[in-house]
DNA sequence: GCGACAG
DNA sequence: ATCTTGTCGC
């Protein structure tokens, strides 16, 4: 039922119809339906989790169209090598509206997704899960249509209403603030090393929040505030962009 | 019109 | 996200 709902978003990108109102409440349609399946306790024992991935995008234009490639890096939890990759180019329909970012990248990472023959233990995103004003920010959302546990990695904060800025964590490796609304913890304002800007860190889904803090930390390492999952990513994304664009 | 705005 | 030089610091 739940992947069924999710499909409405080929059907948007397809028309490639953007942002009429019609499109537009059929996206609050979805959103509002998932967010009542969220389950952020986790479906997993730590010590379970293999293979992890870390997914991201990079976009490009030309005369003619708007371009994006998703790459997914599947890294080995306790080597943190990675084991196998996979990526997806093509044009981009969709335009980035802040609270709606899945619409425009899942269509790339489900395909990107498809083309693994590993199958990860959890997905790592860059960008919200449930630090979102429905709790359904990409990671929660891709969740749904991966079938696995998720996690969102900011870069940058997102404010849910008003009055709602996170309290700045102290300026060590590992400190971290809650993220509270309305008495109600969203994420974690996370300093992932010493002398540099926190990241948000929130459940996607079928995680707890202690969790996804604990595995985004395992995979900080010195070259990056991010995770090297979606840092290795990002680093995919921009080689295969220029491999695209000759 | 002005400010806000994950990627 | 992307466009981009230098520059401060380890």
């Amino acid at each position: 039922m739940v992947f069924i709902l999710s499909l409405q978003i080929y059907y948007m990108w397809k028309g490639g119809k953007l942002l009429d109102k019609k499109c537009e409440e059929k996206w609050d349609y979805i959103q509002n339906t998932l967010k009542a399946k969220i389950h952020l306790e986790n479906t997993f024992q730590l010590d379970e989790i293999r293979l992890v991935a870390g997914v991201d995008l990079a976009y490009w234009s030309d005369q003619k169209a708007n371009y994006g490639v998703c790459c997914i890096q599947v890294l080995d939890y306790t080597s943190k090598k990675v084991i196998e990759q996979a990526e997806y180019a093509g044009e981009v329909e969709v335009p980035y509206i802040s609270g709606y970012l899945a619409f425009r990248e899942l269509p790339f990472i489900l395909k990107a997704a498809e083309k693994l023959k590993t199958s990860p233990d959890l997905y790592m995103f860059d960008g919200n899960g449930y630090l979102h004003s429905r709790h359904m920010g990409i990671a929660t959302q891709a969740s749904f249509d991966l079938g696995k546990p998720t996690i969102g990695i900011a870069k940058t904060y997102l404010k849910i209403g008003n009055n709602t800025d996170f309290t700045m964590p102290e300026n060590k490796a590992g400190a971290y603030t809650d993220i509270v609304i309305d008495g109600e913890v969203y994420g974690r304002a996370l300093r992932t090393r010493t002398d540099v800007k926190p990241v948000f860190v929130s459940g996607g889904n079928w995680i707890d929040l202690h969790t996804a803090v604990k595995i985004t930390m395992h995979f900080v390492e010195k070259e990056s505030r991010l995770p090297v999952t979606t840092r290795y990513a990002d680093l995919a994304t921009h080689e295969a962009r220029r491999r695209y664009q000759k």
